[in-house]
DNA sequence: TAGGATGATTCATT
DNA sequence: AATGAATCATCCTA
C-alpha cells in the first residue's frame, strides 16, 4: 500500500539526484571500498575465511606479526558484527533494486499501451535505477568501512591502553624473575613460553622484565617480601615436584596449591621438608627472621632453589651470577648490598 | 582524589 | 637488537 507511494517517490528522487556523478561503471572508488571490506574480512568469504582475514589484518595493523590474539576476540566479534549488518543491509538493497526495477518495468509495461516505449528507453531506465542503486550500495560500502576503520582504531587505542595482567601471569612472571634472580634474561624462548602461559606477548613479557629488573635494582629492600614469597613457592614446588619423584606414593600432600591466608604456617613447613631435602644450609625465613641483610636471602635462596626447582623449560643464560645488579649502586636500602664475598649465590656451575 | 603500582614508550648505550 | 633508564599514561586503592 504505502510502500508503493514511497518506491514511487524515490524513484522521482533518484532520477532527479542523477546527473551528479556521470556513469563510470568501473568505478574506481568503489572497487577501492570493495578492495578494502575484502580486506577487512567484512565482504570476503562467509564465516569461514573471515576470521583469518580479520586475524590477518588486525595483524597487519598491529604491526608485528608476533603479536598475540588474545584481545582479538572482541576485536573480531565487532567485525563480525559490522558485517552482518553490511550483508543484510546489502542483500536489503539488492531485493529492493530488483523490486524497484519490476516496478518500473511494470509501470512502463502499462505505459506501453498509451504510447510506445522503445526497449532502449526501457534499458535506460533500468540502467539508471541500478546505477542509483549501486550510488546507494557505494554508501552502505563507505560506511562500512568507516565503521571498520573506527573499530580499528579503537581497538588499537585499546591496545594502547595500559591494563594490568592478571594475578596468575604476574605470578608466573614473578617466579620466573625470582627463580633466576640471579639471571633474569630470559631466552627467547623463555619469553615465548612466559608469554604463552600469561597470555600475552613476548614484547609484554619483555617490558615486564625490562620494567621489573629495575624497579627491583632501584628498590631491592621494596621488593624483599616478594621475594622471599617466591623463593618459598618455587621452593614448595620444587619440594613437591622431587617428592612426587622420589617417593611417588605419599598422598599427604594436602596442602601444595593453597595460597590461602595461612601461607605462613606452611610455608614453615615447607622449609623444613625443603631443609632435608637440600640437605641443609637453607637459610630461608628472612621475611619471620627479622632482617638485618634481608638482602642476600632472597638471592640466596633463589640461586639455590634454582637448581633445586629445576625448572626444566628454563635455561638460563648467563651464568655470570649476580652481575646484572652491581652495575650501580643498589643504594635506597637500609643496608648495602655489598659483599659478593661469600654469597655468590647462583652456584649453577 | 592523591599517590603508588604498573604496563608501555622513548631514547641512549652497548 | 637487547637492555637500562627515564618518563608517560593509566589503573587501583586508601
Amino acid at each position: 500500500m504505502s510502500s508503493g507511494g514511497k518506491r514511487e517517490e524515490g524513484l522521482g528522487r533518484v532520477l532527479s539526484i542523477r546527473g551528479v556523478q556521470e556513469e563510470d561503471p568501473p568505478d574506481p572508488q568503489i572497487m577501492r571500498l570493495d578492495n578494502m571490506l575484502l580486506a577487512e574480512g567484512v565482504s570476503g568469504p562467509e564465516k569461514g575465511g573471515g576470521s583469518a582475514a580479520a586475524a590477518a589484518a588486525a595483524a597487519a595493523a598491529g604491526g608485528s606479526p608476533t603479536d598475540s590474539s588474545i584481545e582479538h576476540s572482541d576485536y573480531r566479534a565487532k567485525l563480525a558484527q559490522i558485517r552482518q549488518i553490511y550483508h543484510s543491509e546489502l542483500e536489503k538493497y539488492e531485493q529492493a533494486c530488483s523490486e524497484f526495477t519490476n516496478h518500473v518495468m511494470n509501470l512502463l509495461r502499462e505505459q506501453s499501451r498509451t504510447r510506445p516505449i522503445s526497449p532502449k528507453e526501457i534499458e535506460r531506465m533500468v540502467a539508471i535505477i541500478h546505477r542509483k542503486f549501486s550510488s546507494i550500495q557505494m554508501q552502505l560500502k563507505q560506511s562500512t568501512c568507516e565503521a571498520v576503520m573506527i573499530l580499528r582504531s579503537r581497538f588499537l587505542d585499546a591496545r594502547r591502553k595500559r591494563r594490568n595482567f592478571n594475578k596468575q601471569a604476574t605470578e608466573v612472571l614473578n617466579e620466573y624473575f625470582y627463580s633466576h634472580l640471579s639471571n633474569p634474561y630470559p631466552s627467547e624462548e623463555a619469553k615465548e613460553e612466559l608469554a604463552k602461559k600469561c597470555g600475552i606477548t613476548v614484547s609484554q613479557v619483555s617490558n615486564w622484565f625490562g620494567n621489573k629488573r629495575i624497579r627491583y635494582k632501584k628498590n631491592i629492600g621494596k621488593f624483599q617480601e616478594e621475594a622471599n614469597l617466591y623463593a618459598v613457592k618455587t621452593a614448595v614446588d620444587a619440594a613437591n615436584v622431587s617428592a612426587q619423584a622420589s617417593q611417588a606414593n605419599s598422598p599427604a600432600t594436602p596442602n601444595s596449591g593453597s595460597p590461602g591466608s595461612f601461607t605462613l604456617s606452611h610455608s614453615g613447613d615447607s622449609y623444613l621438608g625443603l631443609r632435608s631435602l637440600n640437605g641443609e644450609g637453607l637459610n630461608i625465613a628472612p621475611s619471620l627472621q627479622p632482617q638485618v641483610d634481608t638482602l642476600h636471602p632472597a638471592t640466596h635462596l633463589t640461586a639455590g632453589y634454582e637448581e633445586l626447582s629445576g625448572s626444566a623449560l628454563y635455561t638460563p643464560h648467563r651464568l655470570d651470577a649476580n652481575s646484572w645488579q652491581d652495575t650501580t649502586n643498589t643504594s635506597s636500602v637500609t643496608s648495602p648490598p655489598g659483599p659478593p664475598s661469600s654469597d655468590h649465590s647462583d652456584t649453577s656451575n
